[in-house]
DNA sequence: AAGTAATTTCAGTAATTTCTGAAAAAATTA
DNA sequence: TAATTTTTTCAGAAATTACTGAAATTACTT
């Protein structure tokens, strides 16, 4: 399959910046063809169409499958596996939030939380530990976040994405709504 | 310098961690180490302690300062540079958000803006178009989501941290108090 | 300015990751 | 079941990335 310039520049682009967003060169350049594509590819012409080998496509479309980002499917009357990316963007952007979360955020978490069972056992192992404890609960606000995300629907999650830093404005907002009465802003209501 | 147990693992961990993070394994010891420790180290130090080259601990430090990750400083009386980490953890998600944003969005929203300059030229080339398009403009709404957190002052941002879910909650007050007048939702008042 | 301490640079080497081609396995059809 | 098509696996090759030691540079002291 030729490529049109612009698709062709984006193929590339995915992949050269495929080693920061750490998947290989292959991977970010097959991802980057079948999101583009109007129709889902079989990997023959993956292969054809990047002119990398057979098996090096193979490997890049299980990786990506393993990060949900790319789906297979059969076509009526042909023997051979389809893929695509999902249509929806806002839904790409939470797979692949909840999968970084995943690789890059629970198994330092974990860790800090076994280590911050134990019990400190000098003055230099306790300051480690109240550094590992302020790490631990940002991990797990962010991770939290993370999950929220994925409960929302696509409209609030739309609303939110363009909302912005106008969040600020809103809590300000709610707190003079909150606080008609006149209490002062210690008293611990927030949450629920 | 012998490290404790806890400290020696999470130190390791930040190792193994590296290659997911877009680091390498020294560059993430190095950046554990700092973390945790009470005072700033010297280049030697953290030679010693993890026991891998000078000219290597050099390199890594210089990446960890172009991630503005880490800190170098002077004590008085000693000629050798003292590194250390920043101590707000808040501080320090932003600085990774805000690099991240760069080295991983930026250069792929130039290229998608670039190519949407241009007119489509055939009907594969504009169903491509309109995918750029869809994920420029979510590229976009991430990256000034970015760009504002960074501007939000550590209680704001330690609130709307805690917030999670919540915030689509105080959405749909947002939107039962805004219009007490009885308008249609359509109405496009929203931002400012 | 000469001497010393600290740091950086960089060419070469080591380690790791990516990629390929061939063979095996799995899936489908006859 | 045998033949055919498609996909996966994997050992080794190629490419890339990480690391070291030696030399050069920079920063400071006398």
């Amino acid at each position: 399959m030729k490529l049109a310039p612009s698709v062709q520049a984006f193929v590339l682009h995915f992949g050269e910046m495929g080693s920061r967003w750490g998947i290989n060169r292959t991977v970010g350049q097959i991802y980057a063809l079948l999101y583009l594509s109007k129709d889902p590819l079989h990997a023959e012409e993956i292969t054809d169409t990047l002119g990398v080998s057979r098996s090096n496509v193979s490997m890049g479309l299980k990786e990506l499958q393993s990060w949900r980002l790319v789906r297979s499917q059969h076509l009526p009357g042909d023997r051979r596996d389809y893929f695509s990316t999902p249509e929806d963007v806002l839904e790409i952007a939470l797979t692949l939030l909840e999968e970084r979360r995943k690789r890059e955020l629970d198994p330092t978490l974990t860790l800090l939380r076994q280590t911050l069972m134990e019990q400190p056992s000098d003055q230099v192992e306790e300051h480690a530990h109240e550094r590992m404890q302020q790490m631990c609960d940002l991990m797990e606000q962010v991770s939290r976040w993370s999950h929220d995300l994925q409960e929302l629907n696509p409209k609030e999650l739309q609303r939110l994405l363009l909302l912005g830093s106008a969040v600020p404005k809103l809590l300000k907002m709610k707190d003079t709504l909150t606080s008609v009465g006149g209490k002062k802003k210690k008293s611990g209501t927030g949450s629920d």
